[in-house]
This record gives structure tokens, sequence and C-alpha cells, in this order.
DNA sequence: CTTGCTAAAGCAACTTGGGTGCTTTAAGCT
DNA sequence: AGCTTAAAGCACCCAAGTTGCTTTAGCAAG
């Protein structure tokens, strides 16, 4: 039982950037998906060629962004949980502001939820690291549930886009993170 | 500049019925949504009759839903904060695992967005009660910023649904209401 | 570097599902 | 009962994804 052999290099890998640079040309985050055939145009390629190596345009869409050498939001390190929480509020709603970035969150849900988990499981260790810091500083207790806090602080960004169809307000960021703050704190100064 | 006249009756009326009987029954939470045609056809319609008097699919799903007398999320008084909360995720956990829980949020997800915040506009009022009864009880404070404790609530139950494709644990959302509690008690136990 | 195998691209249809112009039916009023 | 016209029916179109078959060229082996 031997491996098909592929064959990624020449041609396919110029179909592939091309497809790869039409999709994220066309990608206009404000309304709708770029259609399989317009891609394939811009492109010069035959749209079943796009059609069969990409199940869905989204997929297409999320492998052209992935692509890309991706600016990553910054990982903050002021020295302050709460500063750091703050400072990751600010460039993610600019992120998410930007058109690419409601680029990236439309496409986000329409992923299929193998890729979605995928997404988040390469995106927590980097949140983490926040939390670590702020324990290592001694700000809070060893055993916090830090993957519930960022859930918290992940899902009430993304919520308010897909569930009410509005940006939080960064104001509300700043309102969510004291909550959490205060949560964390009532975990070890008050009784329990 | 006077009104048009409606026929809301007879007829029309028919295929109301016929139609969102239609929908209900063909719309399966699992995967996608039935088509135009095919609820047309179940519904011995026509499918320009179909797409002349609803927008999009969802919204005929919308509306075909809130057609039913609705058995609402009930809203818990237990007399206690943290049991009302348990007993509200429990429902809604409920809620959300069942097949019309499922179809109701994925239909809610590709509503406009209009019709998204008129749909939690007229939820959130109920489950304010919740956190109102505790502010009589005294269990927490009357500048509770309320709807903050709503919005995380609700939003980590759908985020996890939507982008991470996954139900979230019942133990969660008790670890996710410990979280809302230690922050409540924190706000005016504690310092500030 | 030539040759053979075949993955991957090209091409040209088909299919499905939404959308639309026009016709026909019947709701609601007098 | 008769009239007006909203709303349903019908037939057709068009866009976009999908598929069968042909052609090109990547990549080893000789």
């Amino acid at each position: 039982m031997q491996e098909k052999k592929r064959r990624p290099g020449g041609r396919s890998a110029a179909v592939r950037d091309a497809v790869f640079a039409a999709a994220r040309a066309l990608f206009v985050p404000g309304e709708g998906l770029p259609t399989l055939a317009k891609i394939a145009l811009d492109a010069n390629v035959q749209k079943s060629t796009v059609y069969r190596r990409w199940p869905t345009v989204e997929a297409l869409l999320h492998e052209a962004h992935a692509d890309q050498p991706q600016r990553a939001i910054p990982i903050p390190d002021t020295g302050s949980l709460r500063e750091d929480l703050r400072a990751l509020a600010r460039s993610s709603h600019r992120y998410l502001s930007s058109p690419e970035g409601r680029g990236l969150r439309a496409v986000l849900l329409n992923l299929p939820d193998a890729e979605k988990q995928a997404y988040w499981a390469q995106r927590y260790p980097k949140l983490r690291v926040i939390y670590a810091r702020a324990i290592e500083r001694g700000e809070i207790t060893g055993d916090t549930d830090v993957d519930l806090y960022l859930d918290v602080f992940n899902a009430s960004s993304y919520f308010a886009l897909w569930g009410k169809g509005e940006l939080l307000p960064l104001s509300r960021k700043y309102q969510l993170i004291e909550l959490l703050l205060r949560s964390l704190a009532g975990g070890h100064k008050c009784s329990g």
C-alpha cells in the first residue's frame, strides 16, 4: 500500500499562488464571499481547478490568508495583568475593526468545525502566556483556570459580532476586564 | 397617500401555514438549510410565492419557528442567584442540544443584523429578571452591570458553538457561573 | 536527456437553486 | 354580484457550483 505521488511543484505551485493572490484581492469584507468563477477568472485558471483543489471558497480564503506572513495580534508584556489585557483588547479591537480582521472572522465562522478547532488550538497557547506571567508575578493564583478566562474574553468579542451583529465597544471590553479581575481577586482574597 | 390594502386572509393564510409547516418539517439541524424549491414543493406552492414573501430561507425559518407556540426557556426563580443561573444553564444546555435548539441557533447566526438585535432585545429583559431578583434579595449590589454578566453567559455558550464548533459542556457552564459569582462578590465584599 | 506514467490543469457541458416578467385567481370592499 | 388589485401560479432565465472527459506537464527511471 504505497502513497500516491504528489506533484506540488511547477505549474501546481504557480496556480496555487495565483489563486491565493486573486482570492485575497477579491475578498472584500464588506459583504459576501467572492465567487469561485471570479477567483478563477482573475487567477487565469479554470474554475474546475479551483473547485477540485479547495472544498469551499471559505476554506480557500482561510488558506490564502494563512499563507500570508500574518502580522499576528501581538502578545503584550507590560508587567501587569490588567494592562496586558487592556493592551490585548485594544489590538484585537483594532484588528476586528480592520478590513482584514473582519474578513478573517467572517471566514472563521464558515469554516468546518475541525479547522475552527485547529485555529483556536494554535491561538490559545499564545494567549495563555499572559496569564502565565501573571501567575509568575504572583498577581493571581497558580490554580487559575486560565482557559476559562480566555474563553470569556474571546467569546464576548465574537459573540457580539456574530450573534448580535455589532462590534463590541472598547469601553465594554474594559468593563469585561474589570469583571474578570474582580473574579480573579475574589478567588483568593475573599472566601472561596 | 393611502396605505396599500393587504389581503392576509383566505388563500394567503393557507399558503403561509403550509409553507411554515413544510419549512419546519424539512429543516434538519444536522447540516444545511432546506432549499426554497423543496419547501415550495412540499407546501404545494410555487417557489416564486415563497420567494416573494420571504427574503431568505433563514428569515422564513426564523418566522416559522417564531410562529410556533414556543416553549420558551423558562426563567427560573429558586430564591438564590447561583441556583437560578445553574437552572438556566441546564435548560439552555438542554435546549441547545435539542434538534430545534440547534436549528434556532443555526438560523439566528444567518439572520440579518437587525433581526439578530431584535431577537436579543426581546430576550434580555426576561433574563434580567434573574439579576433583578438577586438585587432585591440583597445578594448583589444594585449598581451591578447586569447586561455585562448576561453577555458573558450567552457569549460563552454561543461562541463555543459558532466559533469552536462544539457544545459547551454543562460542567464548563457551572465553572463559568462560579467565575461570575466570584466577580459579583469581589465587587462589594473586597476592595474595589 | 529522453521517455513513460499519471497527477493536475484545461475545457465544455450539466445541474441546481435563486430570481423575474407576465398571467391568472380570488380576497375584500362596495 | 361585481370590481379592483394583492397575491398566487407558471414559465423561463441566469448565476454558480459541479462533473466527465481531454490535454498538459511534473517527476522519476533508464
